[in-house]
DNA sequence: TCAGTTGTTTATAT
DNA sequence: AATATAAACAACTG
């Protein structure tokens, strides 16, 4: 699940709860999400050193300490919780960071991502490296300019990560379908009023979904509606059209958004 | 039993 | 260089 609203949530539990705390230890029930750390090193790390306020960029969630930062990357299963000390360990709960308030658990079913240790700016910035601008912070015009030569399907851009980072499957279909854009649409062949209502829709739908805390699988939402048996246009009751495009299953109204 | 899954990386081909 | 596709990762669900 995890795009840019639901790591802004996680970013919301840490910064609410685990912010100016210290880490007691580091429990590691599964180390199969540890990425370049073993357990050790990771307890060792970060015993004794507290939680500075986080920071998200695209899907990644950077808790800086006074000490290293742990990156983490939620992968499609992951998430963030914050319990209380000495709570039930759940079932995909992979790490435990034990603080005098509470634990903040990464907790995980499928382990397609993990758990990263940075010492200092520059090992942060080469995990990052490669990411492009964070989706909130493009501009319409620093969007025309990534737009701009791109002959690859605009749903196909929309997810790189590279191109601009924070947008998943659902909120590219969600943000396309809203702005009324095909998704096979070569993406440099946007018209500037296009490209306008796709920056719009952008800001609109990743606001909406930060404050769910997820996209939400509202009824008047493409993504309430994509999962349903016979699936139709929450706006014209259109049969929905779903091809794999840049690797992912892609649904769309043929209607209002013709190619 | 089998297809499908909201993420990323790597290999391969065009 | 850009683009497209498939597979792999792991662990489910329908």
């Amino acid at each position: 699940m995890p795009e840019l609203p639901d790591v802004e949530g996680f970013r919301g539990v840490l910064a609410e709860h685990a912010t100016g705390q210290c880490v007691e230890r580091v429990d590691v029930a599964d180390a199969g999400v540890l990425r370049g750390v073993t357990a050790r090193q990771l307890g060792d790390a970060l015993r004794g050193r507290c939680f500075a306020r986080p920071q998200r960029h695209g899907k990644w969630l950077i808790a800086p300490t006074d000490g290293p930062a742990v990156l983490f990357h939620f992968g499609m299963t992951g998430s963030l919780q914050w319990l209380e000390r000495g709570a039930p360990l759940n079932r995909y709960d992979r790490v435990t960071f034990v603080t005098g308030a509470g634990e903040l658990r990464y907790r995980d079913m499928r382990k397609l991502q993990g758990i990263t240790l940075a010492h200092g700016r520059d090992e942060e910035d080469r995990v990052l490296a490669g990411l492009g601008p964070d989706a909130l912070d493009v501009t319409s015009a620093e969007l025309d300019r990534i737009l701009a030569g791109r002959r690859g399907a605009i749903k196909a851009v929309l997810i790189d990560q590279k191109v601009i980072a924070g947008l998943g499957n659902l909120l590219a279909d969600e943000i396309l379908w809203r702005a009324g854009i095909h998704p096979r649409r070569p993406a440099r062949s946007l018209t500037a009023g296009e490209r306008r209502a796709l920056h719009r829709e952008m800001r609109g739908v990743l606001r909406a979904a930060i404050r769910a805390g997820r996209v939400p699988p509202r009824p008047s939402w493409l993504t309430g509606a994509r999962d349903r048996k016979d699936p139709r246009c929450p706006r014209c009751g259109a049969p929905l059209c779903r091809a794999q495009i840049g690797g992912r299953t892609t649904v769309w109204c043929p209607t209002h958004q013709a190619s």
